[in-house]
DNA sequence: TGTACATCAGTGAACGCGCGTTCACTGATGTAC
DNA sequence: TGTACATCAGTGAACGCGCGTTCACTGATGTAC
């Protein structure tokens, strides 16, 4: 990358970095570019080298943000792989952990518009990882057995859904009447994740 | 309510409707307490007679949100609720709906915190009822032995999550891939719902 | 029924603020000869 | 190896803007006598 080591050395990789910590501290709409340039200790304009504008700084951090789910998936196949089933639930989890630990960012990735083609191909290229992440887990479970006949597509569509919505109400603190700490929402969520998966296991699904 | 005939005559009412016409023309970020005001053709002092900051009236919006969700399942369970399974398939895609149809309302609902017990207490309310309208549901479900044994709350935590998830991934987007128009989508959210309730239904769930 | 008064919803000017973005600049780096 | 030059990352002043909120006011409404 020919504009990583320059004056400052990898300012472009210190403001995401900024970005990342600003998000989470202050939230979205303390996220702002001169906020950023003052905790990364650069005058308000120099982000400007690196980011068209606020926008072209937002889908950066929200395509590093897929990039670590997608990374997350690939490596929780490669540890379980053998075991689809199990693959399922550390996945969920891992999800999970992913999501409540960087609530802003997650909301961020989430929160806008899904990219087009033409505009951003950079986050539509990272969110395609993951998604792809997801529909190989999905096709390991079919070829095991474990995962039921609907098809790959539908089912990844339903894990999707199930672990997106439990980790968006996990953020929002809509699930404490239920589990109180950390560790009790995560094991709320996996049960959440295993009842989906005795629906995508059974055949005999209704409509 | 003593304030509502006032000189405006309901400015309070006009300036809730205003702020749901706003939220779903201009987003979250376009409903200021002075464009309020000057869509509703008032001075951008005025709002402050009836909302005590942006916090509230974004709370009172909010609440409103969730009176309407609230409604439409007690009007779900008054018109199927001999038929549990029936109710819950119509209960999702109203659900769905009501999402959909007010994208920016919907996120504003989930966005931010639930409140806590002393602040917002409307709004605290108006969530509390929605969530009981799905309690109700499932309790139902239970007794006429369609949703299977697994404890009420943890069958709407489920539901919840699963509608929740698809709600918030057909208004990002991201279900075009599988699904073109609100047709398509509403009646894959209908598929992906009737596919947990496969896994309610069955006894043997893992974990 | 008529007048005096209190209430209070809505006005308009004013405050201070942080924001996104532009632009002419400066100075460190790397390259050509 | 030494000098001249081009590049371009980062600076700092400046722009215009819309925002949330306050405050002294004004004028319509409703009430007491």
């Amino acid at each position: 990358m020919a504009q990583d080591d320059y004056h400052h050395g990898n300012l472009r990789q210190a403001l995401l970095d900024a970005g990342e910590k600003l998000l989470e501290t202050k939230g979205v709409e303390g996220l702002s570019m001169r906020a950023l340039a003052r905790t990364t200790g650069v005058s308000h304009a120099a982000p400007y080298r690196h980011f068209a504008d606020k926008a072209d700084l937002l889908a950066a951090l929200a395509a590093r943000g897929f990039a670590r789910l997608a990374e997350t998936l690939v490596a929780v196949a490669a540890a379980h792989g053998d075991d689809p089933q199990r693959e399922y639930l550390v996945a969920c989890r891992r999800y999970m952990e992913l999501g409540m630990d960087a609530p802003a960012m997650y909301r961020l990735m989430f929160g806008q518009q899904q990219p087009g083609v033409g505009d951003q191909p950079e986050l539509a290229q990272a969110g395609q990882a993951a998604y792809e992440a997801l529909l190989g887990a999905m096709a390991r479970g079919r070829a095991a057995g474990t995962l039921g006949e609907v098809d790959d597509e539908a089912k990844a569509t339903a894990v999707w859904s199930m672990v997106h919505g439990v980790t968006e109400l996990a953020i929002s603190g809509r699930l404490e009447p239920c589990a109180g700490d950390r560790l009790e929402i995560l094991a709320l969520g996996e049960q959440m994740c295993s009842l989906l998966l005795s629906g995508l296991a059974a055949r005999e699904h209704a409509t």
